[in-house]
DNA sequence: GCCAATAGTATCAATTTGTATACTATTGAC
DNA sequence: GTCAATAGTATACAAATTGATACTATTGGC
């Protein structure tokens, strides 16, 4: 009771953490900002690094971020099409949350729970 | 290309990310974790702080954070009963990816554009 | 003309997630 | 006997998410 967070009660949005899980908490968004940590990638780039999406949810996660001002799309007019996603300053803001997501991950999560096989300590 | 996160890409779980937001990234489960961080709380008080979770979600998300050992869950034998909730020592180690959010939203978040009044800069 | 690649969209069905409402049990207050 | 409080559960329903597949347009390869 000491450290009074004072989250306001009368918000239809109750905390910022609810905000900002909205943003980034749909199933897809976090791993797709994540990958984009790494550089610009374009559509089938990404989703070739997310093995369990399928093209439909990877478009819409994509736009929610794009209208959320986290991600830049820019749409080259070539032949084949070339779309080419990456982070927006905003975007970048998140950068210490993803990476601190990233790193409980690897030390909490047993992900690699799937046969390690050997390799891993 | 340089940064070379090595994601490896034959899991179902494709990234640490990934995992870590199947823990905290469902609807509620943030901020369950947010109002646990202020010390024990019980069902109900709990319900209070977040008005927009109905009484069946707020027990669904408590039970997945119990399952996933983020939270402890006390029941009391007494009548009325009481039931009190509180961050385990693997729930603690959130706290800073929990506040990272607070304060993400905080910055980011227009949460507060539902009136301000006259009391918000 | 047929197939491939790009970055998607369209459609259908199935599952998961979320909402609304009512209900449980127990005890004390009224 | 009825209402309130506690911490839920049960039922019914709506919405979001997923999977599978087919389709768009364009160009090059064969």
């Amino acid at each position: 009771m000491a450290t009074t967070f004072n989250c306001p009660p009368n918000r239809s949005l109750g905390c910022p953490v609810e905000g900002t899980l909205d943003m980034i908490g749909g199933k897809w968004k976090g791993v797709v900002l994540f990958h984009l940590l790494d550089g610009t990638k374009r559509f089938n780039e990404l989703h070739r690094l997310m093995p369990g999406v399928t093209q439909r949810m990877l478009t819409r996660q994509l736009r929610e971020l794009e209208a959320d001002g986290l991600i830049h799309r820019e749409v080259y007019a070539e032949v084949p099409p070339r779309v080419e996603y990456s982070l927006t300053a905003k975007g970048e803001t998140l950068r210490p949350i993803i990476l601190a997501l990233k790193d409980w991950g690897e030390s909490h999560v047993p992900y690699y729970a799937i046969k390690p096989e050997t390799d891993v300590a």
